[in-house]
Formats: C-alpha cells, sequence, structure tokens
DNA sequence: GCAATGATTGAATAGACATTCAATAGAACG
DNA sequence: CGTTCTATTGAATGTCTATTCAATCATTGC
C-alpha cells in the first residue's frame, strides 16, 4: 500500500504503480525527464503483461496504467515492439545483476555462490507474479520467442557457463556419477519448470518451497557438501 | 512431403495440412462430415500457433491454412475462443491419452509405469515444436492460462496424483530421505523445464537427451530400482 | 428428378488498435 | 518577460480482424 514516489526512478518491485493523482498537489511536475517517462511505461507494460498477455497489452492500457497519455507511449518508444523488447530487458536485466552481485563476490565459496544463484532465481523481485508474467508471455508466443532469443540469449548463456563452472568445481570435490554439464541443466531446468509452477498455480507453490526442491536436488548430487534440507514434509503440505 | 489423406481424420503428427488441391481431382468432396473440418481446423490452428502465436493466429489464417474458406471457421466453432479451447484440449487430451494406456496396463509394475509416464512427455507426437507451442500459448497469457485451467487442470491433477501414488510406491521399497510428494513435484516440474527448453532451443535439447536427464534423477533418488543411465556423455555433446 | 436439408463461400460490417501529428504547455535561459 | 526547446496531449487515420449473413452448392431421402 505505499505509494510509489513520483520522482526518481519507480520501484520495481511495488509494481502497482499508483497513478498521479493531479490533486491538492501543487508540485506535479507535468513534463519529466525521459529516464522516468521510460521507467514509468516499462513498469506499466509489465502490469498489463501480467494483466491482460501481450496481445491484450494496448498501448491505451499502458499508459492510462502509467497515468499518462497515449501519444507518450510512442513519443518515448519508437514503437510497441521496442517498448516490449525493453520490457523484457529490464526483467531479465534485474535477475542479472542479482546472480552477477552474489557470483563475483571474492568471499564466497563455490557452493555458496551456486546458492546465490538458486536464491537469484527465487529472490521475489525476480520472482513474482508479474515478473514471471513477462517471462512466459515471451517464451508463449512464436514470434516473441525470436525476440527472446535476441535479448536474453546472451545473459542465459553467461549465467549457465557460471553455474557449470561452479558445478563443475563442486563435483571435483565429491564423487558424482552423473557428467556435471547434466547437472547444471538439469537443474536450470527444474528452476525453469518450478517458475512455470508458480505461475500457473500461486496459491499451491511457494518461492520457499521452490528453493527447498532444488537444495533437495543438491543434497542428493553432491551429498559430501550440501546438508539435506529438511528431509520430510511437516504434514502441514 | 506426405500428402495427408483427403477422408478420415487428419492425422495429428502429420501437422503440415496440405492445402486439398481442385485441380484434376474427380473425387474432391466440397461438403465433409462436421468431425473432418473440425478436425482439419483444429490441425490448422496448432500450425498457426506454431508459426504465429496466438495473438497472430486469425481466422484468416487458420482456414486459409486448412485449406478452407474464412467463414468455415465461425460455422464450426462459435467463436476463436470456443476453437482455440478446443484445440488446447485436443492437444492435452493427446497427451493423457498416451500415458493413462501405460498406467491402466496391468501387466506393468510401478517402476515401468513411471518410465512410461516420462516417455509420454517426450513422446514425438506429444513433444514436438508444433505441440510445444500450444502448451506454451497458453503458459504465456494471462487470459489463456485462465482457460488452460479450467480446460486441462482436472487432467493435469489426475496425473499428479497418479504420478504421487506411484512415487509412493516406489519409495517404500527404497530406503530415500526425501519426501515422495516432494520428488513427484520435483520431476514434473522438471520435465516442464525441459519441454521450454526444447521448445526455445530446439537444436540443442532433443527429446532423448531429456529422457535421459529425468531417468538420470530417478537414478539418483532410487538407485536400487533404477539403473544408472549412461554416466557421462561421450563427448560428443 | 425434386425438394429439403445442411455445408460452404466470401463480401460486408463494426470494433479495436498502433501510429501520426498539429496544437499546447511548461521549462530553461537570457 | 520573451524566446526557444522539449515534453505532452488526444483527436484523426488507416489497417487489421472477428463475426455475420445472404447467396450458392452438394447431398440425401423420396
Amino acid at each position: 500500500m505505499t505509494i510509489s514516489r513520483i520522482k526518481g526512478k519507480t520501484d520495481a518491485m511495488t509494481n502497482d504503480v499508483v497513478p498521479v493523482r493531479p490533486v491538492a498537489e501543487p508540485k506535479v511536475r507535468r513534463t519529466e525527464d525521459k529516464s522516468v517517462r521510460r521507467a514509468q511505461l516499462i513498469d506499466a507494460t509489465i502490469t498489463c503483461i501480467a494483466k491482460f498477455g501481450i496481445s491484450g497489452t494496448t498501448l491505451a492500457k499502458v499508459t492510462e496504467e502509467a497515468g499518462l497519455s497515449l501519444g507518450l507511449a510512442n513519443f518515448h518508444f519508437a514503437s510497441k515492439e521496442v517498448l516490449l523488447h525493453e520490457t523484457l530487458r529490464f526483467v531479465a536485466g534485474e535477475h542479472r545483476d542479482r546472480w552477477q552481485k552474489a557470483v563475483q563476490s571474492t568471499t564466497l565459496s563455490d557452493k555458496d555462490r551456486f546458492l546465490a544463484i538458486i536464491e537469484s532465481f527465487f529472490h521475489p523481485q525476480v520472482c513474482s507474479r508479474k515478473k514471471l508474467s513477462v517471462w512466459f508471455a515471451f517464451f508463449g508466443e512464436a514470434g516473441n520467442r525470436n525476440a527472446y532469443r535476441s535479448v536474453v540469449e546472451d545473459i542465459d548463456e553467461e549465467r549457465h557457463q557460471e553455474s557449470m563452472r561452479l558445478i563443475r568445481r563442486i563435483a571435483a570435490e565429491d564423487d558424482t556419477a552423473i557428467d556435471p554439464v547434466m547437472i547444471s541443466l538439469t537443474l536450470e531446468a527444474l528452476m525453469d519448470g518450478l517458475w512455470l509452477n508458480m505461475l500457473l498455480y500461486p496459491d499451491e507453490f511457494t518461492r520457499d518451497v521452490a528453493k527447498q526442491q532444488v537444495r533437495q536436488l543438491l543434497a542428493l548430487m553432491f551429498p559430501r557438501q550440501f546438508p539435506i534440507a529438511i528431509p520430510k514434509t511437516d504434514g502441514k503440505a
């Protein structure tokens, strides 16, 4: 219920952009910096994709959600397509920034770095209903899958390389029978699948349980290094 | 390049419906049974969703793909929405029929029944680029996710119950530390994630490798009952 | 053959939407 | 203040698309 600030970049977590009310506030700026408007529009686009899907996301709805006028969409973004791509880039960037910070930390062990990657997948900022809607909107439409690849492929590849490197090192200290490459592919696929679960059935699948599932698998794969995380459910499932 | 039969239900695997040419063929029936036309239109819809996404799938494109005239779409289906739902129902039905047949077999062990469920996920008829496009098209759009739930939720739930039952029994003969419920949720999530991999990067992810990944996990979870399937890649990855 | 029935066609209609643009409002700078 | 520049507005435009429907064609039962 916090009212988002009028100035500065819109907080990406508080996805419910409260339209700026031109009521009694004297200092409602009519013109704003381009970067502010772009951020507002991207935020509104995320909200609209979550509510209506990409095909239901019209520029009229986006600008209304942002509390701006229709014409601004094409003023700040060359086309609707560009707006959508920038929205995906923003969401993918948030995810990347998160795991990169952990991976680049010099104080963490490989084990903890991989755990940090898991955390990044299921961090509320990245793994909210709205953000997941954006990812899967691009997965779901043939045309947008191409956009997805051109926008996110490098980021995905970079993370996958990093995962593989970490798993390889972790595997070196354990005696696993499975190929590290396969292991990291399996773990990433599992996380994607858990994302889908959370998107489809948000009431039944939670971030915490998802993280547990991945950690359990790690414990199974590398029993010497990862503790078994909560072996049985407590019946309150 | 095989020409699809003019009569009878269109083969759902041969998704490329060749428009019936009214050239020299004397026996080109103008009128057909409703069920035939419906099957044709559903087949063409699958093709269009794979090519253009749901929002790019117009009735004009569908009927053209089917080699029929525009008006037929609304004659055989009350609305575009109904056509899309029936298309999803068809695709989901193919999958269900496949695993149900295996599960109901009285000659198979629980272990083999679960392996059959895995097979059903990665059978070419179910796990083709086109069919995956349909699944993820419905996952990807907010409005269509509701449709997905109303059309497929029961089928999904039924399969999940069955998976859980099988895993529980398999677990009873092994000494696993992990809760069977979690195990079956994890396995299903993994298969969903592998589907997504195959949809996004069809050249890099194959059905066979995907099956291997799931089987490897089973071997890790239940080492007494499942053999370790091909422990290392042979370098030709 | 001859209705009668049902399937098929494609032009017409109405609504939705991205994009354009001329007009306007505000800020910055002197 | 006046001038210039930039952001903003929302009505207008043209395109695309689902849906309708009157006319046409094929089949079936008699």
